[in-house]
RNA sequence: GCCAGUUUAGCUCAGUGGUAGAGCAACGGUUUUGUAAACCGUCGGUCCUCGGUUCGAAUCCGAGAACUGGCUCCA
């Protein structure tokens, strides 16, 4: 199983020989870390050494711990073999001849060494019988490795070693645990110097810390819960934001809005096929309860035992009934089951008067001791109470729209129904995942489903896009991808679906649409999700780093299962095809990159804290001119507040520029004896005295249009 | 979930076995000010939790929680 995912997983070479000139520096510099991990601890094991997105690593297994410490003298050794300017050969060999390497310790290693390269062994067993083995040597050190390669170490222009984290022997936790030493590495230093200002910037940028900062959103691990956020009013105020755009731009392009609960039955996703397998470890256990029942082995008995405690108090009971009692809840303690009613208890219940505190006193008893001392009784009550009802939280909206649409019968005429909503989604991410607003376990997402016709699908599917299109613009992201996940054949009935004919053809209208549309795409295979091709739109912060925001799917499979039909031209029902789409992806994640985006400092419309006010001084008349400023911008919905305290103007400005406040509003008499107010905009500075009205009217126009 | 590291005042952080600290914030007062921080004072702590070692634990040991960096997963 495990080899089999490698194997899909696994580059050909011709995919490999694709490798652009910077995986090719990264992927020869891992070679030359390793060279200098052997020179320093020669019975190193080496595993994998791929370039990665923003370097390269190469697993180790080492009995010395490496820490951040031994870099530099890594580094040092690395600079050496850079130096010496080795060539990268390559060397085609036979299988044999590779195992035989293998076995002496020469794979991986600068000589033979008494231990065999146990990790090249089993890199060499997942090479497919007929490809080509190869090494690459550059001075004694020999790998296994298909390449390719610069042609010189020499050709190396700049490096670092970064991190070193610990990974698993072909990422599988059952196999040993090996070091893996990060680094990175640049045609020139130039390069490599504005990577590591990127990185810099991208700490100083971190949302966790500028929403710390800004006081947008806590994380109160201890009485909510981790991966919970609580939105502060001044992260609530992006999410409003957030959501009016959303409104406004879903409500021109035909969609309405629905509202649905946080929680359904177990049938909902038994039926969309989340449950029992597909999705079940992304959700929250199960809530579990019998309608209108105590839960409990005794819960009948209970119920009237409360009832006989209760009538206790009214009436004088006497020894007898005391001592009934008091039996009863010595058993109730015991609660042994298999204990039969003795003869001297059978008695005293014959025995008991009839007058209605004794009855339930007596009834209380009976049942109890019922329950106690009869399994089959247990049994039988058990079956005499209503089912065990299982509710589950919505880890999605989807099945909870379906269900809107099936609570009318559609036409043709209805469709394309986009049905869109803002739920909140809750699911369990392992503890392991979490992170700041980018991985939570609530997800507030702007989500909507489309219900088309087959045949209305490239037209809907283009304006999902040109959706998500515009709202770049409004954001400013000038870089983009559409990952388009296709399906594995190999893994129908088990990852995904089993309905060969529909994934070829909807991966086929959705190839047709992204191709003639010019959109910027990539394909991935083995990644859609379970019941249809996905697309994961990927866009670029300010600072260049990438992030998965949003998501768009194609759904022909759940549909069906709830039997969802629509009312054709030709008088047949039909299932119409659905398009999960959630351009702004979750609010968490999208504000978590808009953080980074901007730093902090949002534009006007979504700026928390769009106007501050601030007096020079606090003498009355000024106080109110100030104040009358703030209440015109409120009134107009704008976030807008007031400092009318006794600090110094340039206490006043520092704390609104911390507050990264957009606009600053600084009156003092001169402003007011002309109606004006002097503009300071965060970040800019002082931009001047204007007339009140103008200012008013400037920021509102601003808001609207929300501008950059 | 797995591996490693971290956890001290609201925030940022000092404090390596012997009376728990600083700056900022908050609060009280003085200051009446023109574009990034005026002065004085006060308050504030279960040193993450539980257990152990010790005459004595923020400090050493063990377990747990949360966070961080990775692995796997993902919006």
């Amino acid at each position: 199983m495990e080899s089999d995912k490698h194997q899909a997983e696994r580059k050909t070479l011709d995919e490999r020989a694709k490798m652009t000139e910077l995986e090719r520096i990264r992927h020869s510099c891992a070679h030359v870390m390793a060279t200098a991990i052997l020179r320093l601890w020669p019975d190193a094991q080496f595993a994998a050494g791929p370039p990665v997105e923003n370097g390269f690593y190469y697993d180790v297994d080492l009995q010395h711990r490496i820490s951040p410490e031994d870099f530099p003298k890594i580094e040092e050794e690395m600079k050496r073999e850079i130096k010496a300017n080795r060539v990268f050969e390559k060397i085609v060999v036979t299988r044999e001849q590779a195992m035989k390497d293998a076995q002496s310790g020469r794979l991986g290693g600068l000589r033979e060494r008494p231990a065999p390269s146990k990790f090249k062994i089993g890199n060499l067993e997942d090479i497919p019988e007929g490809e080509p083995i190869s090494y690459f040597k550059n001075g004694d050190f020999i790998d296994l490795c298909a390449g390719p390669h610069v042609m010189r170490t020499g050709n190396i222009g700049a490096f670092r070693l970064t991190s070193v984290a610990s990974a698993y022997y072909k990422g599988d936790e059952k196999n040993p645990q090996l070091q893996r030493i990060y680094g990175t590495a640049f045609k020139n230093k130039t390069e490599l110097e504005a990577y590591f200002t990127m990185v810099e910037e991208a700490k100083k940028r971190d949302h966790r810390k500028i929403g710390q900062e800004m006081g947008l959103f806590a994380i109160d691990t201890e009485f909510v819960g981790p991966g919970l956020p609580l939105w502060l009013p001044k992260g609530a105020a992006i999410v409003e934001e957030l959501e009016r755009l959303a409104k406004e731009t879903e409500f021109a392009a035909g969609y309405v809005r629905v509202k649905t609960p946080h929680i359904a039955k177990e049938k909902m996703y038994l039926t969309s096929g989340h449950l029992p397998k597909l999705y079940a470890e992304s959700m929250f256990p199960p809530m579990e309860f019998r309608e209108k029942q105590l839960t409990g082995e005794f819960a009948g008995a209970e119920r009237i035992y409360q009832q006989a405690a209760s009538a206790k108090q009214d009436i004088e009971l006497d020894e007898e009934e005391s001592w009934l009692i008091e039996h009863y809840n010595e058993l109730r303690e015991k609660r042994t089951p298999g204990t039969e009613l003795s003869d001297e208890s059978r008695e005293y219940l014959a025995s008991l008067p009839s007058d209605k505190a004794k009855e339930a006193v007596n009834c209380a008893m009976e049942r109890f001791l019922v329950d106690l001392g009869r399994l089959s009784m247990k049994d039988k009550a058990e079956a005499m109470l209503p089912p065990i009802e299982r509710y589950y939280l919505k880890a999605m909206n989807c099945p909870h729209h379906h269900r809107i649409f099936a609570a009318e019968p559609r036409s043709y005429r209805d469709l394309p129904l986009r049905l869109a909503e803002y739920g909140t989604n809750y699911r369990y991410e392992q503890s392991g995942e979490l992170f700041g607003l980018m991985r939570v376990r609530s997800l507030n997402m702007n989500d909507a489903h489309i219900y088309c016709q087959p045949e209305k699908f490239t037209e809907e599917f283009n304006a999902v896009n040109e959706l998500y299109l515009k709202y770049f613009k409004i954001f400013g992201l000038e870089k983009y991808v559409m990952r388009f996940s296709t399906h594995d054949p190999k893994r129908l009935g088990e990852k995904f679906v089993n309905e060969p004919e529909l994934w070829i053809q909807t991966e086929n209208m959705v190839r047709d649409v992204l191709k003639s549309s010019g959109i910027n795409y990539v394909e991935v295979p083995n990644e859609a999700a379970f019941y249809g091709p996905k697309i994961d739109v990927q866009v670029w912060s300010a600072i260049g780093r990438e992030f998965s925001i949003a998501t768009n799917q194609v759904d022909f499979a759940v549909p069906k299962r709830f039997g969802l039909v629509y009312r054709d031209r030709d008088n047949t029902d039909k299932t119409p095809l659905c398009i999960h789409r959630a351009p702004l992806g979750t609010h968490e994640r999208f504000i978590g990159f808009l953080i980074e985006h901007y730093a902090g400092n949002f534009p006007l419309w979504l700026a928390p804290e769009q106007v501050r006010v601030l007096t020079i001084g606090d003498d009355p008349p000024l106080v109110d001119y100030a104040k009358s400023t703030v209440a015109e911008l409120r009134d107009n919905m704008v976030r807008a507040s007031g400092d009318y305290g006794t600090d110094p103007i340039k206490a006043k400005i520092a704390n609104a520029e911390q507050a990264k406040v957009h606009t600053m509003l600084v009156i003092g008499a001169r402003d007011m004896a002309a109606h004006a107010v002097s503009v300071r905009l965060h970040g800019k500075g002082n931009v001047g005295a204007k007339p009140k009205g103008q200012v008013v009217a400037e920021i509102l126009a601003a808001i609207k249009e929300r501008l950059a």
